[in-house]
DNA sequence: CGCGTTTGACCAGCGC
DNA sequence: GCGCTGGTCAAACGCG
């Protein structure tokens, strides 16, 4: 993963998306979210245990639901999205994803990816996709949220969780 | 052999 | 009602 320079969200191709947010710090990525039930601190933590945090602030704006076909089912399903200036098309957030489809979008040269989360307990869904007109911005965007710790998180957290339960202990 | 990707088919929603 | 489009399924395939 390598991302570099500001990124900017435009409005024009991001269909339903009305919550735009920006992150500051080292890589820029800009970050959109729709409103949805219970989504909060929980959307952002999950992506926060990436690489893209390093105090950076984040904004939300407030939306209008159009409610499509992510409404439908199993209630308001929040999502997130990102456009983050990348040369890879997957930028691997800690969490395991499986490929599930591709598919050409219409006002865009290139295909849109759809991942799913491994985890079985898991239903967490995403898209990536990259700019048809600047092909080294890659937008993904993340369907639900995650009710499990990612591998990654864990492995980083474990050694520090035995330290502070030794440290309690004193 | 297990897990993830590829890829065409299928399906549902929407506009005309 | 039909066709287009986006999203998902699932079988085949590939790789470690």
């Amino acid at each position: 993963m390598a991302s570099s320079s500001t990124v900017n969200y435009q409005s024009s191709d991001a269909a339903e998306i009305d919550w735009v947010g920006i992150f500051g710090g080292s890589s820029d990525v800009s970050l959109e979210m729709e409103k949805g039930s219970g989504v909060s601190e929980g959307a952002i933590m999950a992506m926060g245990d990436c690489n893209y945090q390093n105090e950076s602030h984040v904004h939300v704006h407030g939306g209008k639901n159009k409610g499509k076909m992510a409404m439908g089912k199993r209630g308001a399903i929040p999502r997130v999205a990102f456009q983050t200036r990348s040369a890879e098309d997957v930028l691997d957030d800690g969490y395991r994803w499986r490929k599930y489809g591709q598919k050409a979008v219409k006002h865009s040269t290139y295909p849109r990816s759809y991942y799913r989360c491994t985890h079985h307990t898991c239903n967490v869904k995403k898209q990536i996709q990259r700019h048809s007109k600047d092909p080294t911005i890659v937008v993904t965007t993340y369907e639900g949220i995650h009710n499990h710790p990612s591998e990654k998180l864990m492995e980083t957290l474990t050694p520090l969780l035995k330290q502070l339960q030794f440290l309690s202990g004193i």
